[in-house]
DNA sequence: CGGTTCTTTGAAGGTGATCAATAGAGGTGG
DNA sequence: CCACCTCTATTGATCACCTTCAAAGAACCG
């Protein structure tokens, strides 16, 4: 194998865990293994040879850009995940990374001859892709009503739980793998707003701020209720 | 065929136009044909015997309710569609008619057999959900930033599209699915808001407004520069 | 025609955006 | 090691936009 599959922080989460080790050490033949550092571009909006990768480790963010070069976050890659528009023409947005990352990149030629190859590697990415679906609506769910002390409650309670590793239960401490722009813009808020919400939360004993990036729950069930969301 | 597949208006563009005419018969017999009056729900969230359809024609609503019974729609499907959660334990949405439909609903099992025994389906499927994807990223794109009035232009424009039958120009004239509340819902305002902002864009010339449902583009191109988006 | 529902229009108020300045963190080079 | 610079975050004051509350008008259906 070319590429250290043995070794791979994912390789029982990824897509292609679904596969066999022969399937697998062929399907990496014709992968490359590819390093981010924070801020680097893997895909471009418009990029018209599109290739396809599996997140190995770090984190990205898809994002769009209008015309006046506002950015708008439509989704974060965790560990494991798998990008690539594999039947656009063309990417439609950018993909940066937002720490250091390594990832598994095909081109997507490759791909899809492994799509037709390994018929269960397609329903692995079909599910994926659901998943990412099912991802996108709950952002829209934050962002499209409630207060700014909702939406910010909604998405920190989202990010604890995707920071978790037990499906249900939230971390009680984690790092949020973006800046405060970034959360505002996630959020559909401003800088300003997020910075005041959050020392509100903190005041309020919901959260504490540990350095920039680390947040601690101390009052979950509160920052849910807030959240207004409908879980139980 | 159990199912009218010789004369379904969608047989060219649903997934299971990938499939030869015998294999959709197969799968036309685990089917069923169903039809939904307007207001009709079609799978309930928390549902655990899940199933999968493709819309014929009519149009559903995808929404999410919070716990104060707020609703929240998360997207549109229009024929041709396919609804299910296929690797969920349960549906995480409800689903309802916007008009009267037709659909062709599949129990779970079948549907996951069918998967597996035709290959191509489960592509044609991996396609339709990474499209499905683009649209729920683009409707955050419309709903996380701008104003009010660039929000519902937003939206607007991109209905007229998805009434066009070519897929770049907008149709200059077209039925909205939806009532004024379901507006506001998708663009995140209320309905006193999109009601003045709709008034404002008659009395600009970018629209008409042609009974309570009807909307006809007389400046398409304005519209979408009120719409801050980035297409070309 | 009366009832219900949906839409339009009006006036007041609140929430978050904007503008602006300060403070802190991280990095580089002297 | 510290000075310096840049980038990010916090905090404050003002204002605009949208929401909220309220009522009237229009469409639909019995």
């Amino acid at each position: 194998m070319s590429l250290a599959c043995a070794s791979c922080p994912v390789r029982d989460s990824a897509a292609c865990s679904v596969l066999s080790d022969e399937e697998r050490g062929a399907l990496s033949k014709a992968g490359r293994t590819r390093t981010l550092k924070r801020g680097e571009l893997l895909f471009a909006a418009g990029d018209e040879q599109t290739a396809c990768a599996t997140l190995v480790t770090g984190a990205l963010k898809v994002c769009a850009h209008d015309r006046e070069g506002h950015e708008q976050i439509l989704s974060l890659v965790h560990p494991s995940g798998f990008i690539g528009e594999m039947f656009a023409p063309f990417a439609h947005h950018d993909v940066v990374a937002l720490t250091d990352s390594q990832l598994c990149t095909f081109a997507r030629v490759d791909m899809e001859r492994a799509i037709e190859d390994y018929p269960a590697l397609a329903r692995a990415l079909l599910r994926r892709s659901q998943e990412d679906l099912h991802s996108a609506r709950t952002l829209i769910e934050l962002t499209a009503h409630g207060t700014a002390e909702a939406r910010l409650a909604a998405l920190l309670y989202d990010f604890s739980r995707a920071a978790s590793k037990s499906p249900c239960h939230p971390a009680s401490h984690f790092e949020l793998p973006l800046t405060r722009g970034e959360l505002a813009n996630m959020a559909g808020l401003t800088i300003e707003t997020v910075s005041r919400k959050l020392g509100e939360l903190e005041k309020s004993g919901t959260i504490r701020r540990i350095g920039k990036r680390g947040i601690e729950l101390i009052d979950p069930a509160h920052l849910q209720a807030l959240s207004g969301s409908a879980e139980a």
